[in-house]
Formats: structure tokens, sequence, C-alpha cells
DNA sequence: TTGCTCCTCACGTCACGTGAGGTGGC
DNA sequence: TTGCTCCTCACGTCACGTGAGGTGGC
């Protein structure tokens, strides 16, 4: 069992997200009175819950990705769900891809402003 | 002077949408009576938000963007903003590529599920 | 009167940040 | 008593979505 403050500082996250997660339903931590102490299964769900962030799922989506198998959670990813999430980021990378284009642009520039008009607009 | 109804149309916004930028100060439309009335100017106005946005800017930083030359607004970003921009964009596009990598994977599996335990975790 | 468009609150979403004010044990 | 850590509200952020209920002119 540990603290609240040894779980955030292990995934680098602030006491009010691990609050916020288990609000979510993401984690139960057992009290102490009101303190709450974090097994090692709630810290493993947290990591879960930090991997499938990190490949762009809502926290909302989580819980049904998080499955346990003899007594701990692990992440189970579909290919199918793969796909589907591979496409929502692949959209998100080509729109970040044409702002980087226009900003490598702007960015060259040697006027002091540069002026972007309607007919220009992205 | 145009409604609101054509102003959003025009972008493909709504009419909530259009309401919030005038809340962000982005926008001073007309009234008649309670009704808003767009003009030319208003109009570039919501193009040069939403290009910025485009860019990656949030609204908060659009005003700051917009300067008035000639009585029409233009989007001023200096080769230094275009820079900072960048790199902020830069990173956001390696986060979503770490992700599509994990994910290409894992959408070419071919078990039904895919398990991702803590220690393949991102 | 019905139907349409416009309006103003005002709460909900997402993932937390940020005080405000209180509690327990050293 | 001071100082520390933990706690529970509860409002703020960002860019709107989404009703709820009211208004004006055809």
């Amino acid at each position: 069992m540990i603290t609240i403050r040894e779980l955030a500082a292990r995934h680098g996250l602030t006491l009010r997200a691990l609050r916020f997660y288990e609000d979510r339903g993401l984690i139960h931590p057992q009290r102490e009175g009101r303190t709450r102490l974090y097994s090692e299964v709630d810290a493993a769900r947290v990591a879960m819950s930090l991997a499938a962030k990190a490949l762009g799922f809502t926290l909302f989506e989580v819980p049904v990705l998080i499955r346990e198998r003899g007594g701990m959670p692990l992440l189970c990813i579909s290919p199918a769900d793969a796909r589907a999430q591979l496409a929502l980021m692949r959209a998100r990378r080509s729109e970040i891809e044409a702002a980087i284009g226009i900003l490598r642009g702007l960015a060259q520039e040697t006027q002091p402003d540069v002026i972007l008009p309607a007919d220009r607009s992205v």
C-alpha cells in the first residue's frame, strides 16, 4: 500500500489527477480514515490508463479497455479498435502537418510581420 | 450586413460558436433590436480567427495576432511567433507519431485481443 | 394560431488546475 | 502552537454542445 503522493510521483501526476481518475472509476483505493491507500493493482490500473491516454483514447474509454487477468489489470486493444484509433490519430496528424507546413513558411520570412490575408487563409 | 446563420454557413460554424467568439471579443456585430448583424469586417475577423486556430493558436491568442490595415483585419504572425508555434506543433506531432507507431503494431496482430502489460507500457 | 428564426441564460463536456477552508498526527 | 500532509467542496479553463424557455415578424 502506497500513499497518493508516492503514486503521483511514480507517474509524474498531480494528486488532483489521481482523485479525478477515482471519480472516473479508473481506480478504487482503500481508505484509512479519509486518507487514500493504493495497492499495486491500483498502480497498474493507473499505468494502463496513461498508456491508453498516450494512444489517444479518452479516460472515458479506458474502463472497457482494461481487463483483469490473473488478478492484474491489462490493457486489451483489439486489432479492430487499433485500426479505428489509428485512423483518428492519422487524421489529427494530417491537420498538424498542414499547420507545420504553413508555419515553416512563416518562420522563414524576413519581414518583421507576416500578413496572412483572407484569400491566403487556411 | 449578413445574419448569424449566413455567416455560420459560410465558415461551417454553429450559431453558438459565433456567439462564443463574440464573448471572446473576436467580433463585435451590430444589433438590430436583439438580432446580430455582421459586416464584412466581422466575417474577415472570423476567417482570420479560424486560420490562426488551424495553426494551433488558441482563441485567446487570436486578438493580438489580428491587426487592422486599411480598414480590413489581417493575421500578423512574426517569424519569431511562427518558430515558437512551430516547435509546439512539432512536439504534438511527435506524440501522435509515437501513438501511431504502437497502434500500427496492434492493428496487425492476429489475436482477437492484444494485451499491453505494464512492462510494455507507453 | 402555428411555425420559423432569433435570443438569453445556464449547465454539460474533457482532463484536470487552483484556491478555500478544514482535519489528523508529529 | 507551528508545520506538514491529507482531505472535501467548488469554481475556473478551453471551445464550444445542448437543452430550456422567451421573443418578433410573417
